[in-house]
DNA sequence: CGGTTGTTTGAACTGATTCAATCTGTGTGG
DNA sequence: CCACACAGATTGAATCAGTTCAAACAACCG
């Protein structure tokens, strides 16, 4: 996806621009829009759709973020993977193991695998697409992964923050990070505690990293982050 | 990838066989195995591909196992990804942020992405084959991040075993996992020091839940395994 | 045999968890 | 407007899982 100028966290396109900014071809992005399918509100924190039932469904995101997760089957909840506006959830061949909850307020597109199969069957270039896309999302996985098993807890809740001001599109001289995130969501994505992402937050305080204002997030001194974070963007594409 | 009734990890198959296994298309995995390109024995643990340079190449395990690692900047290594034989490593739109290494000795063919390119255009169920193949090593890196973030060393490490006995074939009554890692690679997968791992294993000896010939593990009580990994075959596909 | 690579063990340390309590902000109904 | 409930944020104290450092040991190979 190419980056845009200026989009917030929260913001309202149509998904057919999003599809074209994601680089599919207009005429494609119309088919899709205009497949059947239902355009659903959906609450944050709240079930969507829960793991390990057949779902026979294609989600897209028109505005907000989806978040896909999973559980070690013991309580513990691991975010496994986030979609922004214009990025989709794509069906697989076999039960979902994962379950799905919006991070904000989030208008989805839902349609059936049923109509959304045969215009991929259709379009060629549909089936390259989605590929290049489900790429992405297995490359920012990877980074997540490294994240988690290599890098400190301080490096993975700023590696977060950094790829957050990446997709969401802040732009380089507004410090302001619209932060979507509850600690507790900040924890499910970096395989930590809600009470030490609290700790990591009031460490970069102190050392003037960053400055919070409620939920949201100013960026002090953005060079020092990417450091501490290891963060490079290139895994992004 | 549907489920071999007997290959270890080490076999020795034809691409093409390993291919069709995979649900290609005989005729199909003819063209690819057709395709320019050479076979290469690859050495384990020794430079094979480096992070951070524009690589024009697709890669197809034919025998033995690669893995694709990152490191964090600091020297810390994570081995993000495992490919078997049959799989593929494909090439993305952007230089590639990680490298690849063989775990064991291993026969891959390396072809240009020039000649791989046309054959996929040329051919549509090829985009949509690797296109669900991506999607399954998305799905593979999704377990692994909730390993990483959620499960505690243990668990890590007897899910990575649960995973490799799955996927490199071990039949259900065959207790023997021959298996390929070094402790340090098992450490970089499962994130954390080798230290912790050979402690792990240890314990898992003195549980009476494995034993060890060298590196090879049996698997006395595959049940409790699987139930302290938290392991289940689901995200495999 | 010597060199190299991987495994094993101990002791000290520390980053992160756990548990539990308190505080803050926001929305709701009276 | 206040009282109340609720979700999330904050803090402290105790504990523990996993790291770090360092050294010894074992297996393999030319």
């Amino acid at each position: 996806m190419s980056k845009r100028s200026r989009a917030a966290a929260g913001d309202r396109i149509g998904l057919r621009d999003a599809l074209v900014r994601a680089g599919l071809e207009p005429h494609l992005a119309t088919l899709l829009e205009e497949m059947p399918s239902k355009s659903v509100e959906v609450d944050p924190r709240r079930p969507f759709r829960e793991a390990g039932v057949q779902r026979n469904e294609v989600f897209f995101v028109e505005s907000g973020i989806l978040a896909k997760y999973k559980g070690d089957g013991a309580g513990r909840r691991q975010i496994i993977a986030l979609r922004f506006a214009g990025d989709g959830i794509l069906p697989g061949d076999k039960v979902a193991d994962y379950g799905i909850q919006a991070i904000v307020r989030s208008r989805v597109l839902v349609g059936q695998q049923r109509d959304f199969d045969p215009i991929v069957d259709a379009h060629p270039e549909l089936a390259r697409f989605f590929w290049k896309l489900t790429q992405r999302h297995a490359d920012i996985g990877y980074e997540w992964l490294l994240n988690c098993g290599r890098r400190d807890s301080t490096a993975r809740v700023v590696h977060l923050l950094c790829e957050l001001a990446e997709r969401s599109g802040l732009d380089p001289d507004n410090r302001r990070l619209i932060n979507p995130f509850t600690q507790q969501q900040i924890a499910d994505i970096t395989g930590q505690t809600s009470v030490n992402v609290n700790r990591v937050f009031a460490d970069l305080e102190r050392q003037g990293l960053i400055r919070r204002e409620g939920r949201d997030i100013m960026f002090e001194d953005w060079d020092e982050l990417r450091r501490v974070a290891g963060f490079s963007a290139a895994y992004l594409g």
